[in-house]
This record gives structure tokens, C-alpha cells and sequence, in this order.
DNA sequence: GGCTGAACTGGAACACGTTCTTATACTGGC
DNA sequence: GCCAGTATAAGAACGTGTTCCAGTTCAGCC
């Protein structure tokens, strides 16, 4: 019902457009409505709710408005889950991480992450499966997913300008943590043994050494 | 073009058939086939390329008798992954490890493995994301290929009882390899990357513990 | 106020995973 | 060799992601 320039050159985005690159209001405040549907959607039955269709009638746009905004189920599943994770971002920047250990802190960021992303298990799902569905169309926003957990991971072990060394633990501990998500994701591991099993990999990683 | 009992009973199998379900040799045969047209079609197209009519018409079968074997996509490709995990466990046990360290051992079996799958893009990356894209009702199937990959690891670091800490190190470790294999198919990381990742790992979690 | 081009709408069309139906072929038991 | 039951074949049918198209609406410019 509306019209305005810019959310592509004809021919179809590349990749999902990314907020700064919507000039309008009206079309800031679609990609948000789409944003918000599809995690409505999602958190109600997970990824397989998350139809297209659907999507679109709830965000009050047309199947090809949405398309010309995410090209791909999963463009659009992988940056809702940007969003949250900058949200989440945001959230741990403003407050003090606690914990006398860099170990401590992980673990501290890790679970209120986890715990967090438990409380909705279906949006978890669909977010977590989109993610790792994702092919190299969708590498940009992948990256900036992994991105935003280095920043997580270093913030949490309370170093400001880390080490190429505190990146790769970095990486390492998000590696672990996102399967372990999908293991949860996909009931082949509980609460619990998420918990342990980053415990245990945090403990390995930061912690003291003991014999072996 | 034959029938014999036993495929599943009738309504359809909650997973796939594990190949000594099969009583008859043409059922076993039939699987077969169906095994190596998909991995005739991944290895060609990826994930993509492998559509159920294509592997039904190559393994010379019909589509309902391919649903019959393996209830989904998904199910297909995993199971394909779990038979060529097994293989490559077999050739590990057949051959002694080389290496001093337990990191030297692991260090081999992973970038010997990596080194495979890198032969063959197409085929992993059908493989690899097959894999992550599972849901639970593929969960048994995910979880054999975890446990062949901890017996990988487990064997690589020389230790024949593993130990629990053992394991889940060797669960760190895999789930660390996996995710570098997604980011190498999905372009996100160089096979350079993969490997410089791997060595800083294995180095972390069983090297030598230097000054922090 | 009218023009132009891009964005949006509504809906048809297409592809592929999956399910279902009907007929035929095979197997094991008698 | 015949029967009962199940597996398979062949293909139609359905759902959902994705693409495409014709018509409409809007923004910027004269």
C-alpha cells in the first residue's frame, strides 16, 4: 500500500538488506513488521510455521515485498537471530560481567545466553536450524552472526582489545556452544548437559591445567 | 522390480533402516544403490542435486520404495555420512596413528579427514548440511555420527577406554571440526583457516599449557 | 498538476519434498 | 502349485519455498 525507493535495484538483493540501507521510514518499519512476524511465527511453531505466506499476510505485505527485502526463508531466520544477538550484545555491554576469572565470566555470559534462548525453544529452533542450514548466499550474515559472538565471548572474558589468540578461544567456545544449542535444539541433550559440557570445554580452555 | 518382507512395517519407519533390518540380499542390495546414487548425485550437485526423484530413477527404484528406505531427504544424507564415517573409522583402526602426543595423534586423524572430504565439496557439503539441518526425528541417526566421531578422536589420542573427560574432550574437539568444516563448504573459511583453527585447538585443549 | 520509474499488491505458476493410490510382483507357508 | 500378505512400481496429488507477471501506488521532478 505503499512506495518508495531503494530496498533494491531491480533484479533482487544479494543478501538480505541491512537496516542502514533503508532510507524511508515506511520502509524501516516494514522490514521490522516482517522482522517481528516472522519470530511471532516462529516462537508459535518454529521453523516449519515460519511460511512465507504466512510471514507476509502477518506483516501485512506482499509475498514479493517480502522476497524483495529477504530473499530466502533462511536470510530472513539468520538475521532475525542477528537482531536478537545484537540485542543481546547491547544488553551485556551496559552491564558489569561478573566472575574474578575469565572462566567465570564465559560462564556467566554463556548460560544467561543459553538459558535466555531456552526460554523459547521454538524460536530457538528455527532461528538455530535456519543457521546452520545456511548456504554460501547467506555467508555475509552468517559471518556477522559469528561476528557478534566473538564480541560476546571476548567482552565476557574482559579483555577490550583481544589477542588473535582471544579470538580463537573465542571462536572455539562459540563453536562449542552453538552445537551444543542444536543438540538441545534437537533434544539430543538436555539443559543440564549443555550446561556441563560448556563447563567443562570453558574449564579446558581458560581454567587451570591439572596432570594428565 | 522384486519384493521381499521386512522393509518396515507397514504406515512407515520413524527413522532409517539400519542395514541389518534388511533380511534379503535384494533388499540389501536396494539400499545400497540407493546409497551410492545419492552419493553419485551429491558428489556431482551437492545438496541440491540430490532430489528424491533423481535418486529414486539412478538406483533404479521407485520413489515410494525410496521413502520406504529412508523417510526423508535428510535421513538419506545422514545416513550416507554415517556409512562413510564407518568406513573411515575402519581404515583408522587398520593402521597404527602416527605421532608422539596425544595432539600429534589428533592433530593427523583430523587433518587426514578434513583432508577427504576436501577432495570431494560437492559431496560434503551435501553431507555437512544434511547433517546440521536435522531435526529430532533424525536424532538417532546424528547421534550414531557423534558417537563414530568420538571413537575417531578417542582412537587418535591413544587411549583405548576413554575416560569420560576423555570423550568429551573428544566432543569438543568434534564439534570444533564440524563447525570449521560447515565454514569451509559454506566458503566462510579457507582450507588454510580449517586447518590453522584445528592446530590452535588441539593445541589448547591438549598441548602444552603456555603462561597466560 | 502531470510524468517517470521504482516499489508494492495480488495472485498465478513452478519446483521439489513428501504422501497417497492403484496395480503388479514377489515371498513364505500350506 | 496356490494363497495371503507385503514390497515394489508407476504416477498422481499436495504443500510450501521461490519466481514471475500485470496492474497499481508512491516519490521525486518538471
Amino acid at each position: 500500500m505503499t512506495a518508495e525507493p531503494r530496498p533494491a535495484t531491480t533484479g533482487g538483493p544479494l543478501s538480505a538488506l541491512t537496516e542502514d540501507d533503508l532510507g524511508s521510514p515506511a520502509q524501516r518499519d516494514r522490514r521490522k513488521r516482517i522482522l517481528d512476524a516472522t519470530m511471532a511465527l516462529a516462537s508459535k511453531g518454529g521453523f516449519d510455521a515460519v511460511q512465507m505466506r504466512a510471514v507476509a499476510e502477518r506483516a501485512d505485505v506482499a509475498l514479493g515485498t517480502l522476497y524483495r527485502y529477504f530473499p530466502s526463508k533462511i536470510h530472513l531466520l539468520v538475521t532475525a537471530l542477528i537482531r536478537e544477538f545484537g540485542r543481546a550484545l547491547e544488553r551485556l555491554e551496559r552491564t558489569p560481567i561478573p566472575g574474578e576469572t575469565q572462566a567465570e565470566g564465559v560462564l556467566y555470559v554463556l548460560s544467561r545466553n543459553t538459558r535466555s534462548l531456552q526460554r523459547d525453544p521454538q524460536l530457538t529452533e528455527a532461528m538455530t536450524r535456519a543457521f546452520m542450514f545456511a548456504d554460501t548466499s547467506v555467508a555475509a550474515e552468517v559471518t556477522e552472526v559469528g561476528r557478534l559472538l566473538e564480541r560476546m565471548l571476548t567482552a565476557a572474558m574482559g579483555v577490550e582489545e583481544p589477542s588473535e589468540e582471544d579470538k580463537a578461544i573465542a571462536r572455539v567456545i562459540g563453536d562449542v556452544w552453538l552445537s551444543n544449542l542444536v543438540a538441545w535444539v534437537t533434544h539430543r541433550a538436555s539443559a543440564e548437559d549443555v550446561s556441563n559440557r560448556l563447563e567443562l570445554t570453558v574449564r579446558l580452555l581458560l581454567g587451570p591445567r591439572e596432570a594428565r
